[in-house]
DNA sequence: AACCACTACAACCGCAGATCT
DNA sequence: GAGATCTGCGGTTGTAGTGGT
């Protein structure tokens, strides 16, 4: 047969890019004859300078016999839609009950679709499609099993669970008369969920431990932050200086990836692997039907092998997609690279962790700014489950509050504002000055105000907290927001609604 | 006609598990 | 048992085609 010279490379050169018809011609005489398999062979006893999986990629996709070609059918699409509400990004499971059609095909049209329905505002999942695994791919549960909860890796996976079939809430946790009170506020979209709250399916309110815990302490930190809007204190200053974020990737990414790439924040995803001494968390498989494996948990710790390239800057432009903006001065750290997410990598103690994940802030942003989020971020990530030695790390030693306090509620209490009521005996008090300030020789506090850095700080918004809030006799802040008119602005409705008490 | 944005699709890459030597 | 190789999977990128301005 008489070959184009293209198909031939030098030795050792294998030839990429699109197959010609001469090309294919010779893959399928060879598997003809030799059958499936064994495709670096191909290579040797055929005289086509592609390589094996380039050929194995060839056959499957286009060459095998049996493949159906042309759109998708109404019929074909429904299917899809229903397999990967089953299986999620599982594509060649799902083509294998789709015959004729390849994974590539149907991770094609997913991709296309998503972005396609996503654009219009429209639900990922059909309302009618029965709520399965895929919303709650990665879930985790406490090793007491009392709290459930799904990680949300995206604008995608958020709206996947958001629309399967149950209605959705998010719960502030508070304490009242030294009970424990959690607050519903119905949400139907992701710019309704607010800080520090966990969003749970609610199959009625009655019914929330049973349901769907879907635990957004990322989500909400990129998109809902209450610090304000896109003004020139939102934040976006200072993603504006990183230098090394590229128009053309600025405006070149998806919504979701920006989702992904606040959601994988590499402070975050350092902090909880030092927290909980693992690159990995636990992952819990739920099913839709007999709800969560039993399992540890292991409070939230984001892959390790996450990708964190995405600028910040387009952070910042998402954030207005969604409502608010990053302010976060950890989070204009640089993530077009990735931070180690081994404590190890930083020097076996934790402060040499922390010391060096100081020494990444922003130079700019005033010390204190650095703190205060650092600190907020540690009670997002550890979610109720901070060790001693972490609480001692960030200056908070079991001495100074005793056995019977508990130091992560009461950090609670500073992230919630009311660090003046009780820092003379356990709150961020103790964490500023001697504490800290150690691990942060490197960090200059500057004089710029908070208006120039990013948006009020939580003591700035909470002093909006209403003058009944007060700490019980554990300094644990009781929080009750009585009538929306003395609520702080950025958890009033209409928002995400009005909040609903109800005795855990 | 030129440019741009968008879509659909093909192909590549890295990784991990399976299998072979 | 260990290392090498093969295979399959999922994520990502590159590009041709199309339609709008």
């Amino acid at each position: 047969m008489d070959l184009p010279e293209e198909i031939f490379v030098d030795a050792g050169n294998l030839k990429k890019g699109p197959w010609t018809s001469a090309e294919d011609a010779i893959l399928v005489s060879y598997v003809s004859k030799h059958g499936e398999g064994n495709w670096n062979s191909v290579q040797k006893h055929s005289g086509l300078f592609r390589c094996g999986k380039s050929c194995r990629l060839r056959w499957a996709n286009h060459l095998r016999p049996n493949l159906k070609k042309g759109a998708f059918s109404p019929d074909e699409e429904r299917n899809i839609v229903e397999l990967h509400s089953k299986f999620g990004n599982k594509w060649a499971r799902m083509a294998a009950q789709l015959p004729g059609r390849t994974d590539n095909e149907i991770k094609n049209y997913w991709n296309t679709r998503i972005k396609r329905r996503m654009r219009a505002g429209l639900p990922v999942y059909p309302l009618d499609i029965p709520k399965c695994a895929s919303a709650a791919q990665y879930c985790y549960k406490q090793e007491d099993g009392r709290k459930m909860g799904t990680r949300v890796d995206s604008e995608s996976e958020f709206a996947s669970s958001l629309t399967l079939g149950e209605p959705l809430s998010c719960q502030l946790n508070s304490l009242h008369g030294g009970h424990q009170v959690r607050s519903f506020y119905p949400i139907t979209s992701i710019s309704d969920v607010p800080p520090l709250s966990t969003v749970v399916a609610n199959e009625g309110l009655g019914g929330v431990g049973k349901g769907i815990g879907s635990l957004l302490p990322n989500i909400k930190q990129v998109c809902h932050s209450p610090y304000g809007e896109t003004d020139s204190r939102d934040g976006s200053v200072l993603f504006s200086q990183l230098s090394d974020v590229s128009s053309e990737t600025l405006h070149a990414g998806s919504y979701t990836k920006a989702s992904q790439t606040c959601t994988h924040n590499s402070v975050r995803s350092a902090i909880a692997s030092l927290f909980t001494g693992e690159p990995d968390p636990f992952i819990v498989p739920y099913d839709g039907a007999n709800g969560f494996l039993d399992m540890p948990f292991h409070s939230f710790a984001p892959s390790a092998s996450l990708k964190l390239e995405l600028p910040l800057s387009q952070l910042a432009e998402s954030a207005g997609t969604c409502g608010s903006a990053i302010t976060s001065p950890l989070m204009s750290l640089p993530l077009s690279r990735q931070l180690p997410l081994e404590a190890d990598s930083f020097g076996s103690s934790a402060s040499d962790f922390l010391e060096a994940l100081m020494k990444e802030a922003h130079p700019t942003i005033g010390l204190d700014q650095v703190r205060t989020d650092l600190i907020d971020q540690l009670l997002v990530l550890t979610s109720g489950n901070m060790s001693t030695e972490v609480a001692a790390l960030i200056g908070i030693d079991k001495g100074r509050w005793g056995d019977d306090i508990n130091p992560v509620a009461t950090l609670e209490a500073c992230a919630f504002g009311h660090r003046e009521d009780v820092s003379q005996n356990c709150c961020i008090g103790c964490v500023a000055e001697p504490a800290i300030q150690p691990l942060l020789p490197s960090v200059e506090a500057t004089s710029l105000s908070a208006s120039q850095v990013a948006g009020p700080r939580v003591d700035d918004i909470l002093a909006e907290v209403p003058s009944g809030v007060c700490m019980d006799e554990n300094y644990v802040p009781v929080l009750d927001f009585p009538s929306s008119d003395v609520v702080p602005e950025w958890l009033s409705p209409p928002s995400w609604g009005y909040p609903m008490h109800l005795p855990c």
